[in-house]
DNA sequence: GTCTATAGGCGGATAGAC
DNA sequence: GTCTATCCGCCTATAGAC
């Protein structure tokens, strides 16, 4: 077998592979992940289902590509977006970076669903999707930790019952910040796809109008719980 | 027809209601919303699929009475924790109705899932759910507006490009309170909602372990951030 | 209101030929 | 890797008898 054979089949399963995950997004977003199939996307793609088979071994292990490409795509567009404000203050790149995770969601909305929706039903997630989903939350991280580096602190303190988980936080994912800081960052992580999560799912339909700029205040006040801007 | 007849018939339709609506909820926990199947609910209660066109007209009015409950649910227990603490300071209020909230969730995930989660593919949420989604809002809506009554506010000011989307929020939700603390509330009751959903949908799991602690911080911080604290 | 029967679909997964 | 054939299951919804 010549290897240029050899590429030619690796080069045509990559494609087959890619064509596979095309469609069974499309069909996420018709359908949703409880019900994607694989006998629906080899239909679609003209091919037998069984041939599917060669392809992912399950439907779980569709499931399980289609969560890493979304974690990645949207950790790939977190990151292309700071890079563009790498340079400017803090609050700047925090607030950059959240309408970043913002506006990836509103354009994947069925993906958004995917990895920060309801569970699917059934599914359990390899340890491999941890990973992919860190992204973000270390982008956020990064930001805030360069912000306190050197220059103190300013978030509320830690009342005593949440001291250790503080210092396991820190030390966990940030040793060179406050155990405070850490706390409040996790916590305005989660209060981040919170707001992000009621725009994409329709909650603030017939509520919010204004949602660029209700968003960018919102996380204006985010920026300012993890210690990002001057005290008042 | 007696209407000692018409009573008992009335009677056994409620009771088979909520026998449907039982199964319904415990099929909802094993495979989610986007699955939940008529067949499969009369199959558990001993009933002909057929049978139960006679109380759910379709799948999708059996979901749309299931939200309703949950809503409803969701709602009294808001309610109830809310009535303990009614005399006591607006903060304290304020965390106790949230702590409600967290705890209901954790209670039941699925219809949890069901109402604040990804939303169901396909599903049309007809208008009378809408009103059931407005209780906890109402009551957050409740505790602030007292608080700020006569006594004045200490919210971050409204960017310029916000101001009338404040008014129109104020006019719409609570009158009498200044367009910057509903805004800085509806964004407060989002958030509320991305804390609850990344514990309950498990984004928490193996980083944050004291829950119920770094809760109730995290509540205080939005708080805080609605006016409810005193300046720092 | 409940039943049987039926129409007209759908799914995951495997065996074995080519 | 792809095919056919197959096993065995599932679904919504309706018609018509009782």
């Amino acid at each position: 077998m010549s290897s240029a054979t050899k590429g030619a089949r690796a080069r045509a399963r990559v494609e087959v592979t890619a064509a596979i995950k095309d469609e069974a997004r499309r069909q996420l977003a018709a359908d949703g992940a409880a019900k994607l199939s694989l006998r629906a996307v080899a239909r679609e793609l003209g091919m037998v289902s069984s041939a599917l088979y060669r392809y992912f071994p399950s439907r779980d292990d569709l499931l399980t590509a289609l969560i890493i490409d979304a974690y990645d795509s949207l950790g790939a567009a977190a990151d292309a977006a700071h890079a563009g404000v790498a340079e400017q203050q803090p609050v700047r790149r925090w607030t950059v970076v959240c309408e970043a995770v913002r506006s990836w969601a509103l354009a994947h909305p069925h993906e958004y669903a995917l990895i920060y929706g309801s569970p699917v039903p059934g599914y359990r997630a390899p340890d491999s999707t941890v990973q992919a989903a860190a992204r973000v939350g270390q982008l956020l991280i990064d930001i805030v930790r360069e912000a306190h580096r050197g220059r103190g602190v300013a978030v509320r303190p830690l009342p005593p019952e949440l001291r250790s988980e503080g210092e396991r936080l820190a030390a966990d994912l940030a040793p060179d910040l406050p155990p405070a800081a850490i706390t409040a960052l996790v916590a305005a992580w989660a209060q981040l796809f919170g707001l992000v999560g009621f725009e994409v799912f329709g909650q603030f339909n017939r509520v919010v109008e204004e949602r660029p700029a209700f968003f960018s205040h919102a996380v204006q006040q985010l920026a300012h719980d993890v210690g990002l801007l001057p005290q008042d």
